[in-house]
DNA sequence: TTATTAACGTTAATTAATTAACGTTGACTA
DNA sequence: TAGTCAACGTTAATTAATTAACGTTAATAA
């Protein structure tokens, strides 16, 4: 199959986002201008994503949407479950573990890891916390395949390097620190502090024009 | 002056980010392979970059650090406070407003807004709660130029609403849903379990190659 | 039946971003 | 004082991503 691009498949997952709400309410084809009008990007673009995944639609009704998230979950999810495992139970934590609660049928956060005793087998959003301690066992164990990281910048580095040994393929990092990884580990990096201070940047230069 | 690169300026606050730490460590100079390696970028792209904003090193010393940030500020941050506002203060709120206590200079999370009577008046991290029926007239006067909304789904539109029509420039948007905003605001989209969901997807792909 | 039309699907053109190449600089050394 | 070398700075080449253009399709209605 024919590679498809970095940016096409983060709006894949936007696309889909959008199709599952239509669908649930009772829709069944959608065309390409709404689905840009639901994640903000041109027709055009939508079309140029679908072909991608060779998705046909007809110009009288557009996309249909059963085949759409089928043909998009064949590319983008595993048949089966891919298990991930947060490390750090603060306040994003915490967040993170809410929003994932039965959200995706096939990815989901098996563990939450920290070292604070007072978190500790507590569980949060349906989560079971567990020590810090107990992470290099229990991912190889289970064999879980993405790591979160959210503890601060200092601690991070030390909890990436147990998840890769324990053998996660991918690493998503919330700490404002550059980890070191082995070649094959698919890092991402999501600082949200940077976000945030990028945005207040461009609002203050977009003044006149658009 | 010439345009300067999306990328290059989401770069830029990470070179800054790395600085920062370097010149509290008495650092004077830094190579670009240095930075480079900090932020998880090529040498010469780091170059590429720093060309942007005329800034010159040596061969044998490498980037003055103090001009370095110094231009970039310029460029980078307006001279006085530029404020910003916080909407939704559930987990992730919190988390936002622990990560801004005094991180930078001249930005900063001046009031907090919730409609639960719970939070209302209460502090998180040096930052006051009002009730969101007090956002408009607050953001008015204070004349707060970015929003940043961290409230569910359902209730984002109508935030983002509210900010507008008091006055911001930019806004930052947590929540899973599509903003429609007039031309003329900015706005950063961060949805973060997609971003969990996309790296879980390249962990996958991230086999052999690479 | 055929004209119309709205939206598709593809190719091409443009623009943005990255990577590579390579000449330049200036401290250091023989 | 000339050679070496490491790292800069620029231009050029490549690659990725977006936007535009336009022919195609099939339902609808005159």
């Amino acid at each position: 199959m024919t590679r498809i691009p970095q940016r096409t498949v983060e709006r894949f997952f936007r696309y889909c986002q959008f199709l599952h709400s239509r669908l649930e309410a009772g829709g069944e084809f959608v065309f390409s201008h709404e689905l840009a009008a639901a994640v903000g990007v041109s027709p055009e673009q939508v079309r140029r994503d679908l072909m991608n995944f060779r998705l046909k639609g007809t110009p009288q009704r557009g996309y249909p949407i059963k085949e759409f998230m089928t043909e998009l979950y064949s590319h983008l999810e595993s048949e089966s479950l891919t298990k991930m495992v947060l490390v750090g139970v603060g306040n994003l934590g915490k967040a993170i573990l809410s929003y994932f609660l039965k959200r995706r049928p096939n990815l989901s956060i098996v563990a939450a890891f920290d070292q604070d005793p007072e978190k500790v087998n507590r569980v949060y959003s349906g989560c079971q916390v567990h020590h810090i301690g107990q992470l290099e066992k229990f991912v190889a164990r289970e064999k879980a395949a993405v790591g979160i990281i959210t503890v601060p910048a200092s601690a991070a580095q030390e909890a990436a390097d147990m998840l890769v040994r324990a053998g996660v393929r991918g690493i998503v990092n919330f700490a404002p620190a550059q980890l070191k990884l082995p070649p094959g580990v698919f890092l991402e990096q999501l600082d949200i502090t940077l976000s945030i201070e990028k945005a207040a940047y461009f609002a203050r230069k977009t003044k006149i024009k658009e």
